[in-house]
DNA sequence: GTTCGAAAAGTGGTCTGACCACTCATGTCT
DNA sequence: AGACATGAGTGGTCAGACCACTTTTCGAAC
């Protein structure tokens, strides 16, 4: 029985099996597990506990359920982890400084970024920011940064971001201010030429442009 | 019914709900939750309903059970996510890069926070580092740099770091070459003078200097 | 023979009820 | 007062039963 086991839990050694199962028989991303009837068989365990190791699995991001269809191993690119993990975290956390801070952290690691790929190839995308921001006048803040992020190919870091900016409620809308225009610009001229400091500077005076008081 | 909803993920909702349900009863970090019991019937959904979201946010270190006992809300110390996800995240080429370059990008805003604070509370802790490290010859690498993020006094920045660090299989053991002491040494002088560049610049060439080849 | 549609099989989603093993508080007996 | 037995409460697991959905199968109509 595995009734003999009571340290160990039990739905942690399936999560095991399910790897080496995986491993074994190589499945690999996109193709279909065993149906949870067959892997509760093959196992010798109860399908409710199959359902739990899967479920956790799932959660992570691990493995993709579709009804009527059966169980797949997901691409780990779209993993929720973030998602699921960062209310706890915030919540436990719970200081807006410490969120507004750590999403400014990324942000500035973004131009850093940016600066130091000597690459350049994302040198279009802040050109047509730039051009856009002459002709219209006005573009959108939360773009600009989150072209910024997205720029530097670090997904992770664009999630972790995007959550934060949610519970940093900036004003990430539309830009009226003609000092503030004049800002940006620096800063997208300044990321085009691949100046550290000087952008790194005008996103300072942005934030304090933005934010004002603090 | 709960069949009303196909599309979404009945157990995803629980996790949702436990959320809420944490935060409005003001449930602590080590306080015990209600039983699976007592949760099935006030989520009017079955009892395995309810354990697979427990099941679920247990993989994640988020809750603790014990047998007998009951289900408490865990301060993720007890990480068994990173053992079950390292396998996968490993095999996914990005995932793993993204999270060694998301810790540097916390790790170097706390020494660029450090160096900017002009208050230099924290002189003492570099002062006695830098001494123990003179003295014993070696000291933890770990214990260097999470010094370096608790010194931010950003909670946050410290969660994240400390999720990261356990999947970027870093050396964070002892120092054993003289050449990196010598590094490190001169980071935290860096660090206790405040000059960034220069403190920045150690960092850099002490991550190459263990991580080597990159 | 081909095509179309209904039935069947397979699969995940959920609920119920039943045990088991364990912990803890309660109360009883010595 | 202390030691021990008991029972309530809790997580762990299982079996069986539906449901909703998708895929396959297969037979009837053309």
């Amino acid at each position: 029985m595995q009734n003999t086991k009571p340290t160990s839990k039990m739905f942690l050694d399936i999560v095991g099996e399910l790897r080496l199962m995986i491993k074994a028989e190589g499945i690999e991303v996109g193709d279909k597990l065993p149906s949870e009837r067959v892997l509760a068989e093959r196992l010798q365990v109860g399908r409710s506990t199959v359902r739990e190791a899967l479920r956790s699995l799932e959660l992570l991001g691990l493995i993709e359920t579709r009804r009527g269809e059966g169980t797949f191993l997901a691409d780990f690119k779209k993993h929720q982890l973030v998602e699921v993990l960062s209310p706890f975290i915030m919540q436990q956390t719970g200081s807006a400084k410490d969120a507004r801070d750590t999403r400014i952290i990324h942000e500035k690691a973004a131009i850093q970024s940016i600066c130091s790929d000597s690459r350049k190839q994302k040198l279009p995308v802040w050109k047509s920011l730039l051009m856009k921001l002459a002709e219209e006048g006005s573009v959108l803040r939360e773009d600009i940064v989150r072209e910024m992020i997205v720029a530097t190919d670090n997904r992770l870091s664009l999630k972790i971001w995007f959550l934060l900016k949610q519970y940093s409620r900036v004003p990430y809308g539309k830009m009226t201010e003609v000092k503030e225009n004049q800002i940006v610009s620096t800063l997208l001229e300044q990321l085009i030429e691949g100046h550290v400091f000087e952008a790194l500077n005008a996103y300072e005076r942005w934030i304090e442009e933005i934010e004002g008081e603090e």
